[in-house]
DNA sequence: ACAATACCAGACAGATCTGTCTACTGTCGG
DNA sequence: CCGACAGTAGACAGATCTGTCTGGTATTGT
């Protein structure tokens, strides 16, 4: 049990917030773990007594990356009932991801960019994008499209170079542009 | 003027070459200057002494890597006289080129996720991404439609949208199914 | 009161990375 | 024939990175 008796969050949780941010902004490779300790207040023991390495403090910066799109986009498409609505609500979401000040692309694809084939990056990252595209999926069927993964598929694929593009050309109308786009194939998708 | 009497490349040629692949594979940070030269089959002052310093020798990468799209979509573009079919060019030499072995995404996206805001990767990816949306649009526009950078910025979406699934989820089948999206979008697109 | 726990500060080892330097080798033009 | 040149091999400096270890401090449960 941690210590509660000041108002500060545990050490695990301001070393967690740390390398959320600086892993962010700056690269997984980038960023060393002093950087990370020096940020988050805490004696290098404690994260090497925490995590264990940089490699799992990896990992959980990206499975809270995760978690955090979840409560996002689940949020996002509860507000609605309509089945269309709930598949524009993702990109609706994605347009206040983008617009937030810091964005800086796809957590997942960044990490992905500098991770060697067969680590924690990949299985948390094909974890992440398997779930993203089971809400398509999932939401594309309850619209009643004749084919909810084909239709999964090409959002993704917008959801994707939304984030791209608003990254690589500092462009976050993109999302905009990805939402009517979405709208388009949803409603010229073939009916079941 | 190098000396060409063995049949070997010159040594800039063969490290360019060794860099393209390692830091395309590998990830800019991951590789370090001993592993590209060991390939090239090149002294560490040769190097140095023709490149300058790391970075230069990534700048070299990614212009390299931007001239080789540039001549792969003109030439695919080049095969086509009709507007449309010259658009959907782009797309299925896309196709190609994640079908490629060892594809592993975009090189720009990549080495951006990895590189400072300002630097030489930031400036050689803008210039690319600025020359394929200009493509885009010139395709565009000969086509006849009435907003021709608004498609254009809808097929780029595509185009990187396409990259990051083949890379991510291991589907190349995703560029052909941007192909698919991108003609929709043309067709549909309100003409002047 | 006292042991356990959680944490801090920082030295340290060992590896690795960029970039420089020295010394040597082969080739070619004049 | 010889000086200029391009390149090789590898030692080296200096920085940085991960991970370990020592020693000290404060808080907590019993």
């Amino acid at each position: 049990m941690p210590s509660q008796t000041t108002s500060q969050p545990s050490a695990r949780e301001r070393l967690l917030a740390a390398a959320d941010e600086l892993f962010y902004e700056e690269g997984v490779h980038t960023v060393g773990i002093d950087r990370i300790i020096e940020r988050a207040g805490v004696a290098k023991a404690t994260l090497y007594s925490t995590y264990g390495s940089k490699d799992e403090l990896v990992r959980s910066y990206l499975t809270r990356r995760h978690e955090a799109r979840v409560a996002r986009l689940t949020g996002a498409v509860g507000q609605y009932t309509d089945p269309r609505d709930r598949l524009l609500a993702i990109f609706e979401s994605l347009e206040k991801t983008v617009a937030r000040h810091g964005f800086r692309g796809c957590a997942f694809v960044n990490a992905s960019a500098e991770a060697s084939a067969g680590g924690a990056v990949a299985e948390v990252s094909a974890r992440s994008r398997s779930w993203t595209r089971d809400l398509f999926t999932t939401e594309a069927a309850a619209a009643g499209v004749a084919a909810p993964a084909a239709l999964a598929e090409q959002l993704v694929m917008l959801y994707d170079g939304a984030m791209v593009a608003a990254q690589m050309d500092q462009n976050p109308k993109a999302a905009g542009a990805a939402r009517v786009m979405a709208a388009l194939l949803i409603d010229t998708a073939p009916r079941a």
